[in-house]
DNA sequence: GTCTTGACTGTACGGCGTATAGTTCTCAAG
DNA sequence: CTTGAGAACTATACGCCGTACAGTCAAGAC
């Protein structure tokens, strides 16, 4: 009568929602291009063709994993701020998830088919916007931007593609990436061997790339809002 | 004693450059997942390994895509314009190029290693917001935001995805986004299905889009300004 | 004529996504 | 208690992929 519940000793039943968990912790350990079906189903027991119990096709899989991505976005902003700071707030979430999964930005670029967890983002997001005076068609163009925004803000963040490094190894990486722009001919770099630190590195840390990126976006689209009724 | 030339019938010599060629009509014409080793080693008469001669690894081959692609990026603006309208040139070059090669935005994105074209590209990008007064780290900030945009403006044109298919194919799946969103509850969706058209067709065509997020970053980067001197 | 070397070819390996078919377990109906 | 049906897997195999490694062969150099 109880459904089955995994004893002690016992294996653990598949489910759809388990599967999506280990592909993200993979993903998120050891990068995208690491969670393959074949590891994937190894690392919860099972043959690979399993998994084709659960989901059509790799692709069904990582619309998953991106679905789970939009599930955690919060759209609860504080209705009693202006717009703007609603939309930073929004804005502000998207990043902190993506944050928080090193594989989730590139999920979300990837996957192509979405669900319910994005449609009541991009709804939320629209609101602001609508209430805010812009027409649907700015208002969507907008709500695009935002949500690319979130996304390259954090894949620009220097040292990205080497998540999943140790520490020291980034550090090397990006020392080196460093000296290489410092390097080069001054004559006919100037700025670029200027800049090179800067370039390269977050300085005191990442938090000026997201402030700065956030705020850049925001200006913009106050820039652009439409006549105060 | 003269270089080998290649006679009517006989076989011309491979090069990098002419390999590179090859690659980025394959990766235009049938997507970037679809220029394979082996695919563009047929496509120019040798066998696989061959390419191993002139490059070292398939992701080598891809940074020369990449060169090539900066390559065409225009960095001669007008400095007698205002900065705005030359950081506005700058862009809009990017964007051009971006979009004359369906590829272009995938290969740039996922290539890590750069070159002298990139470089020339970056300096000119950073002496254009030095002299409109911005300290290398907001110049540094602002140019990696500026390439960003363009990426991601190309990117997020409705339709990037189906590059490739035939444009009654495109139009067909472009009408079911939009009916897909149209037809969701309007209680729990009321902007979506408001804004179905916008968010999944460009209209009367992408020049709005491209003019829309073009004018939003310079905005956003025209009112973080610092102040005239 | 032999040697070097640049530009390839041939073969093979391990890994990938997944089609197809077969197996085993669970559990309600008889 | 038997049985049969479906759910949840396993086994095997196919055709791709990038590429390591070793062999081939024409064209100058001496």
């Amino acid at each position: 009568m109880a459904p089955v519940k995994a004893g002690e000793g016992e294996r653990a039943k598949l489910s759809r929602s388990a599967v999506v968990d280990h592909a993200l912790a993979l993903a998120d350990n050891d990068g995208v291009n690491a969670l393959t079906i074949r590891r994937l189903a190894t690392e919860v027991g099972v043959t690979p063709m399993a998994l084709y119990w659960h989901f059509r096709s790799k692709e069904e899989l990582m619309a998953g994993l991106a679905d789970r991505i939009w599930d955690e976005i919060r759209t609860d902003v504080d209705p009693a701020a202006d717009w703007p700071a609603q939309l930073r707030a929004m804005l502000e979430s998207l990043i902190d998830v993506l944050r928080s999964h090193s594989s989730a930005s590139t999920l979300l670029m990837g996957s192509e088919k979405l669900g319910p967890s994005h449609w009541q983002a991009t709804e939320k997001t629209l609101e602001i916007l609508r209430t805010a005076g812009f027409d649907p068609e700015h208002a969507s163009e907008i709500a695009r931007s935002a949500l690319w925004t979130g996304l390259t803000l954090v894949m620009s963040e220097p040292g990205f593609n080497d998540a999943g490094l140790t520490e020291p190894e980034r550090a090397e990486i990006q020392r080196r990436k460093q000296i290489e722009l410092a390097s080069l001919p001054p004559d006919r770099y100037p700025r670029l061997v200027e800049a090179a630190v800067p370039m390269t590195s977050c300085g005191d840390g990442p938090d000026f790339h997201y402030k700065f990126g956030i705020d850049l976006f925001i200006a913009g689209v106050r820039a652009l809002a439409p006549p105060e009724r």
